[in-house]
DNA sequence: TATTGTTATACTCTATAACTATA
DNA sequence: TATAGTTATAGAGTATAACAATA
């Protein structure tokens, strides 16, 4: 029967009002790094020492390309990402993090894994099994 | 020892990496149902038959209420919402879904709801495990 | 006087369309 | 001609501060 297919969809369900409930709380950490939440997505999606064209930003942030230059320019002019062309392909324009973008980004990353409070009312058996269940999920 | 804490801890970031992943997916369904993130994010606040007061829902969204007077505006003047004064305390106006909005949110919970694809990578067990600690998780 | 919501203002985010530079 | 990114423009989302109406 379709009892896999129902409780594949309460679990989407669940995952998504978790997304709304929490969505609130990001905000807090984006905020006290000063970043707004888009430039907290891209900062988070620029990897150290992996440079990311312009053009492949705008795919994993599912916005159009005119919007990543305006949110490039803001970042850049705060001194915490360089856009640099490609050398076989001077179109290309490869976005790294500069030495303060690295330090913005660890302090963001550190600030939003602070608060696992609601995670603290599970037994540790159900926080292993979530994080088990979890990588598979995100892989 | 620190365990429990750093296991609370991953399943924290990893449900922020998902919440990054679908952040992308969901505005689809938005789009579908011609609707902002943020309108969305107000049509699934507002439930039906509940009449909500504006500064509640400013709480719900964590934001200031001078912006839910404009995300009201363009809700109402879509035909989705109405606000209603209450009789006891005219100061406070409620908000409350019209016809219109009620077949919209319906539309949109089923468009979010309808790709649960990468779930059905887990097993029927691992489904239901997942199910039960989200309850836990947003109750 | 305190509270609820609105208005005015300014900035960020977003998409569309037209454009520039490079390939 | 095609592609990567930019610019111009317009509309939505956001916060702060000053305001109106109600309590």
């Amino acid at each position: 029967m379709g009892n896999k297919e129902q409780d594949a969809c309460r679990a989407w369900q669940l995952l998504i009002k978790f997304y709304f409930v929490h969505r609130r709380e990001l905000p807090a950490a984006e905020t006290d790094c000063d970043l707004s939440p888009a430039q907290c997505h891209v900062l988070h999606l620029i990897e150290p020492g992996q440079p990311i064209p312009m053009g492949r930003l705008a795919e994993l942030l599912s916005c159009d390309a005119s919007n990543v230059t305006g949110l490039i320019d803001r970042l850049e002019s705060r001194g915490l990402v360089q856009r640099r062309p490609l050398e076989h392909d001077r179109r290309v324009k490869a976005l790294d993090l500069t030495p303060a973008g690295l330090h913005v980004r660890a302090q963001l990353l550190r600030h939003m894994t602070r608060r696992p409070l609601p995670l603290s009312r599970l037994s540790p058996e159900d926080q292993r099994t979530l994080v088990r269940i979890l990588q598979r999920l995100v892989e």
